[in-house]
DNA sequence: ATGCTAAACGGACTGCGGTCCGGTTAATAT
DNA sequence: ATATTAACCGGACCGCAGTCCGTTTAGCAT
């Protein structure tokens, strides 16, 4: 329960208010991005802290599925408007509860050592984002599949732009001249939760294998196969 | 509105009763898979072409997100819990709407002309399934889209289970040794309705360019590139 | 025609995510 | 201490997907 991401999962500047606080309406009205610096009340940060514990506590007994607003709210003794107003949605709920991994994981490859940071072959590192891809989703990947907001806008969400432009940086700088971007694209797409959770849990797909194949695919697209 | 699916899109066999139709209560109750052969009620099947008439009126009108389950009821002059039991699900009714367009989709790939259908070389036919994937989710992928069952299961429905199978049989053709499972996957994520229809509509990739990085990646899967 | 029964019907009901708005309170200025 | 006010609080409220169950009816046997 410290740090904070060094790429916010949401778009929202501030940890408590989410894009989906309506806009411009009533007292409360912030516009999505806040100047920084700015204070939260002691009252809303103690709040904050309350909902965080009791939905941690609640995931823990019943799952990520168990957990509905209303009861998280009920449970932290608030009423249910505060928990929207905090984390927006029920899916920036589970992004906050996610930023710590998150950041971790960020981290560890912008500037952790290699081969998954800077300093390695953009081959190896691209094999060893992929591997510790899985292993944090077989992880974390329930959280991060309630997280996954319904709109299309799922990919412009801060981090997945991030983890984005990280793959395809490593495709360019290991020579892949064709579209790039779109590369980039499919490899994400292959490393994305539901899929890999699906993948070991209905078929029984051992991550090694799961971290083989991806290395396969990696090699295949750079050439070095 | 004729023909019905090779491979149905969901697992029950009845056009009509969907897997979310309870199982073993009440005297509604069906088994999951029918014997074949048993007929309709003629009531049922009224309801069953007004309901699927009206749904397409709606959505011409409102788009596939304005389409919602009670309105389509009232719209069609029934009961909500008659559209329930006859699709199951939101989804189940999409995945019914979508099944002429799936049906001919399965047709051309499994028994058309090449090189799609049988005939020309695996990695021609890997080509040009990507390809004619890409233009089918640019017409019916709003569609698709919402056909989508939120569960795991989402990747067990027939058809993508097909379509797997397919690519899966395609690369081994083509040679590929490597885990030709999990390569299947991988480009199964790639053509992903969601993520295409992101890259169209709010990058605005054309169409042409997802073709070309199609041709791309399957190349350097196959190791032909 | 009449009676029987399984299947179909329909709308009230539940639970959930998300919104609204009148009341409350923490921070600041005086 | 007191006044001011912007931010916060809470729970009633909404719309939607999905369920339940008492009622109706199609199809069939007599």
């Amino acid at each position: 329960m410290s740090g904070v991401s060094l790429i916010p999962l949401r778009p929202g500047a501030r940890p408590g208010t989410g894009p989906g606080a309506r806009p411009g309406t009533g007292p409360d009205a912030r516009p999505g991005a806040v100047p920084l610096g700015e204070s939260e009340r002691s009252d809303a940060a103690r709040n904050r802290e309350l909902l965080l514990r009791a939905a941690r506590e609640f995931i823990e007994e019943c799952g990520v599925d168990g957990l509905t607003m209303g009861t998280l709210a009920q449970r932290a003794g608030v009423g249910k408007g505060t928990v929207f107003r905090r984390f927006g949605s029920r899916a920036g709920l589970m992004m906050t509860l996610l930023s710590d991994a998150e950041a971790g994981f960020q981290g560890r490859f912008m500037f952790g050592p290699p081969p998954l940071g800077p300093g390695a072959p953009p081959l190896e590192r691209l094999v060893a984002f992929g591997v510790e891809r899985i292993a944090w989703v077989l992880e974390f990947g329930e959280l991060a599949r309630a997280a996954d907001v319904s709109a299309y806008n799922r990919f412009d969400v801060p981090a997945a732009v991030l983890w984005h432009r990280h793959l395809e940086m490593l495709l360019r700088e290991a020579g892949v001249t064709a579209d790039p971007w779109l590369m980039a694209t499919s490899l994400s797409a292959t490393l994305e939760p539901e899929r890999l959770l699906h993948a070991v849990r209905v078929h029984g797909i051992a991550p090694e294998r799961l971290a083989e194949s991806w290395r396969e695919l990696v090699s295949r697209v750079v050439g070095k196969a």
